[in-house]
DNA sequence: GCACCTCGAGTTCA
DNA sequence: CTCGAGGTGC
C-alpha cells in the first residue's frame, strides 16, 4: 500500500470511528459492536505505525496516551463564555418574560418564541475547530480566560475531532458530565483503591477534566452535550433550534429533551414536569436553560455586562445539601431496637428541611465513617428518606469525635444486648418506658387498631401520668381523666374516647398485628387469623401447630408462643375481653375471576385510590397484595413516579399496569373502587 | 445447604 | 425505600 492509498483508508476508517462513537450514544440507534469498533481502530493503528507522516490531530487515535502535563496553560476565549442569569421561582421566570417583552416592545403582540433545554450539572467546556478540525478544548474559568484541557477532552468519544464545516474558526460550546453508572463505577474502583471518592457526577467530572495525566481521564467515560457557539466565522443559525439541529448534524451529541414554547406558561409547565421527571435520568440536571429562539429577536435584547438579556437559567433546589452533625442521639423502639440518629443543622434538601436522619447501627456509622462534629453531604433517598452520603474528611477540624453505641439502653439503663447473629442492638428490657410507649402508639396504629386521635404526645402523657401500662388499658380511659392531660380540652377527650371505643371490633389479624409480636407483621397476623379463625384458638395452640401454617416457621412459631405464655400477656388478654374486645373470625376469601391467586405489586404514588384500598380489594377477591417485585408478580400496578419496582417490572417482563386498567379490571368482576 | 422470594422493622417530613 | 432475616423449595 502506497501512501495515497494509506492516507485515503485513514480518512475512511476515522470517519467510520466517528460514526460508531456517535452511535453508541443515540438512543434507539442499532446497536454497534465493540468488537467491530476494536478492529476498526487496531487497522487504523497499524496503518499510522507504517505511514506516520498520515497522522492528524483529527485521527481517534490522538484521543488517548498523550503525555502527562506539569500545569496547564490559560486559553483566552475569543467570545466570551457568558454566565446565565438565575431564576429560582415561578415568579422570577414570568419577571424575565416581562424584561423580554417589555424590551420588545415594538412587536408586544407577537408571541414570544422560547427553546427550553435542560441544564446538565456538569463542566461548561468551549472547543475550538480550525478549518474543521479540533485543535483547542478548553475549560470556562473566569468566562475570559479558562484552561487549555486538549489532552482530556480529545479522550471524550463523543466529541467529533473533525466537523463537516470548513470556516476557518468555529467554536462549539457544551457540557461535559458523567452519567450515574459511570459515577458508581469510578467510586467504587477509588474505594477500592483506599483514594477519597466524589462527592457527585459533577465534581467526577471536573476531577477528570482537570487531571495532568490525560491517561487516568482516558479511563473515566466522560459525555459531552453541545449547545451554543462561540466565535462562528460568520456562520449564524438564525435560531436555537436550528443551532441544535445544525450540532447534531455536525455529529455532536445534543440533548434529545429541548423543547420550544409559546408562552412563559408552557414553559413553566414544562419545568415543572422535569422537575420531576429528572430522577429518572442517567445523569444530573440542575436546572433549566431558557432562550429566546430567534436570533433577530436575541440580538434585539443584547447583553447586560456578562450576561444575555435573552436567556435565563433556573435552578431546581438542589437535591443533596451539606450540613453538619450536631449530636447522635439513640433512639429505642418497639422491639427495642437501639437506632443512632444524626441530629443536623437544618439544610434545605429538595425544598424541605432536614434536621435528622438515621445511621441505622455502628457498622453503618463506621463504614461512612462519620464522627460528631462532621461536615457531611445528605440527601433524600428515594425522594423522602433523608440519607447521610458521605463524609467531607477534607473539612475536618480536629475537634470531631467518634461515635460508639451506647452499653446500656439510653432510656431504662438496661445492659444492651447484641445478639451475635444479628446487625442491631437491642434493649431486652420489655418494661422498658421507650418500649411501652412505642408498642402503645404501634397498636394504635393505622395498619393496627386504627384509633385516631392518638399520637406520641398523648401517648407520652398517658404512660407517664400511669393512666395506661399496656392497650388494654385504653379501653377504660374515661373522658375526664384525658381532658385532665395538657393541650386536652373535653371535646377532644370525647372524641378520642370514642375512637377507642369504636376499635372494639377490628377484624382479629390487626388485634393480632396491633399486638406487636416479635416477626408477626401485617402479612403473618393474617395467616394466623385465618388459620386458626378466633384469639382463643391461637392462645391455646402450641408451638408445633403454629410452626405448621403454611408461610410461619419455627422462628415466628416460637416467638408466638412465647408471647401468648407470658403473664403480662394474659393480663393484656383478660383487659380487651373485659372490655369487650371482640375479633370477627376471618376467613380466606373465595377466589374470583381474573385475581384468584394472582399476586399484585403496587408502586408510585397512586392518583385515583389508596394503596390500602386497593390492597383490601385484590385480597377480598382472593389475590395477594405483595411488596417486592419478582418473578412470580402477576401484575405491577404503577402510579406516578414509580422507582426500582417499575424497573425491575420492565427488566423481568411482568404486566404492568396504570391505575385506569386495574380499576377497569375490578369494574369487570363487579368490584368497583371508591 | 443454598438460592430465591418475601416480609418485618425502622426511618423523615408536611 | 432499604436492609436484614425468615420460610420454602430444590
Amino acid at each position: 500500500m502506497d501512501r495515497a492509498a494509506a492516507s485515503e483508508r485513514a480518512a475512511v476508517l476515522r470517519d467510520e470511528i466517528q460514526h460508531h462513537n456517535y452511535l453508541y450514544y443515540v438512543q434507539d440507534a442499532p446497536a454497534v459492536s465493540d468488537a467491530e469498533y476494536d478492529a476498526l481502530m487496531r487497522e487504523l493503528v497499524a496503518l499510522e505505525a507504517s505511514f506516520p507522516e498520515i497522522v492528524s490531530a483529527d485521527s481517534p487515535t490522538q484521543r488517548v496516551g498523550a503525555a502527562p502535563l506539569s500545569a496547564f496553560v490559560p486559553h483566552l476565549h475569543q467570545v466570551p463564555m457568558l454566565s446565565l442569569g438565575n431564576a429560582f421561582s415561578e415568579e422570577d421566570l414570568r419577571a424575565f418574560d416581562a424584561r423580554v417583552r417589555r424590551l420588545l416592545k415594538d412587536d408586544l403582540s407577537a408571541p414570544i418564541d422560547y427553546v427550553a433545554e435542560l441544564k446538565i450539572d456538569g463542566l461548561a467546556v468551549s472547543l475550538t475547530y480550525e478549518r474543521g478540525v479540533l485543535v483547542t478544548a478548553s475549560t470556562r474559568g473566569d468566562g475570559v480566560t479558562g484552561e487549555d484541557v486538549t489532552a482530556n477532552i480529545r479522550t471524550i468519544r463523543t466529541i467529533p475531532l473533525r466537523i463537516p464545516e470548513d470556516r476557518p474558526l468555529i467554536e462549539v460550546r457544551g457540557e461535559v458530565f458523567l452519567d450515574h453508572r459511570e459515577f458508581r463505577r469510578i467510586n467504587t474502583e477509588r474505594e477500592a483503591a483506599g483514594q477519597p471518592t466524589f462527592a457527585n457526577p459533577r465534581n467526577a467530572a471536573a476531577g477528570s477534566i482537570r487531571q495532568l495525566d490525560s491517561r487516568i481521564t482516558a479511563t473515566r467515560s466522560l459525555d459531552f452535550f453541545a449547545y451554543a457557539l462561540g466565535e462562528s466565522s460568520g456562520f449564524t443559525p438564525d435560531s436555537q433550534a436550528a443551532l441544535l439541529e445544525t450540532l447534531a448534524h455536525w455529529r455532536f451529541q445534543t440533548n434529545p429533551h429541548w423543547k420550544r414554547l409559546g408562552d412563559i406558561d408552557s414553559v413553566i409547565e414544562t419545568i415543572r414536569e422535569w422537575s420531576v421527571r429528572r430522577e429518572s435520568l442517567s445523569y444530573d440536571i440542575d436546572g433549566m436553560v431558557v432562550k429566546v429562539n430567534t436570533l433577530d429577536r436575541q440580538q434585539q435584547l443584547g447583553a447586560v455586562s456578562r450576561s444575555p438579556r435573552w436567556a435565563i437559567a433556573y435552578k431546581f433546589a438542589p437535591t443533596q445539601g451539606q450540613t453538619r452533625i450536631l449530636e447522635i442521639v439513640a433512639q429505642v423502639g418497639r422491639t427495642g431496637a437501639i437506632t443512632p440518629v444524626a441530629i443536623m443543622e437544618p439544610v434545605e434538601v429538595a425544598g424541605v428541611r432536614v434536621s435528622h436522619a438515621t445511621l441505622h447501627n455502628q457498622d453503618e456509622i463506621d463504614r461512612k465513617g462519620v464522627r460528631v462534629g462532621d461536615a457531611v453531604i445528605i440527601q433524600r433517598a428515594g425522594d423522602v428518606i433523608p440519607e447521610v452520603v458521605r463524609v467531607l474528611t477534607e473539612l475536618r477540624t480536629g475537634q470531631e469525635t467518634p461515635y460508639r453505641m451506647p452499653a446500656a439502653c439510653p432510656v431504662c439503663g438496661t445492659p444492651a444486648v447484641k445478639p451475635g447473629d444479628e446487625a442491631v442492638l437491642r434493649c431486652p428490657n420489655d418494661l422498658c418506658p421507650a418500649r411501652v410507649k412505642e408498642r402503645l402508639r404501634h397498636f394504635c396504629s393505622r395498619g393496627a387498631m386504627d384509633i385516631e386521635g392518638i399520637g406520641p404526645a398523648l401517648v407520652e402523657q398517658l404512660i407517664e401520668q400511669d393512666l395506661v401500662r399496656d392497650p388494654g388499658d385504653l379501653y377504660s380511659l374515661i373522658p375526664d381523666q384525658i381532658a385532665a392531660l395538657e393541650r386536652m380540652g373535653d371535646k377532644s377527650a370525647v372524641n378520642v374516647v370514642s375512637a377507642i371505643k369504636s376499635s372494639k371490633n377490628r377484624p382479629l389479624s390487626r388485634l393480632l398485628f396491633g399486638l406487636g409480636i416479635r416477626h408477626v407483621g401485617e402479612h403473618v397476623a393474617l395467616l394466623l387469623a385465618r388459620h386458626f379463625r378466633t384469639l382463643e384458638g391461637i392462645v391455646h395452640a402450641t408451638e408445633d401447630e403454629i410452626g405448621a401454617v403454611p408461610g410461619v416457621g419455627m422462628v415466628i412459631a416460637r416467638s408466638v408462643a412465647t408471647f401468648f405464655e407470658m403473664s403480662e400477656t394474659r393480663d393484656l388478654l383478660e383487659k380487651l375481653d373485659r372490655a369487650e374486645v371482640s375479633t370477627p373470625t376471618e376467613t380466606a376469601p373465595v377466589p374470583l375471576g381474573e385475581f384468584g391467586g394472582k399476586v399484585f405489586v403496587f408502586t408510585g404514588s397512586l392518583q385515583k385510590f389508596s394503596r390500602e384500598q386497593a390492597q383490601t380489594s385484590v385480597q377480598e377477591l382472593g389475590g395477594t397484595a405483595s411488596s417486592s417485585v419478582s418473578k412470580n408478580t402477576s401484575y405491577v400496578v404503577a402510579g406516578e413516579k414509580a422507582g426500582s419496582k417499575l424497573a425491575k417490572a420492565a427488566q423481568l417482563g411482568v404486566t404492568v399496569l396504570s391505575e385506569d386498567q386495574f380499576l377497569a379490571m375490578l369494574a369487570n368482576v363487579g368490584n368497583p373502587l371508591s
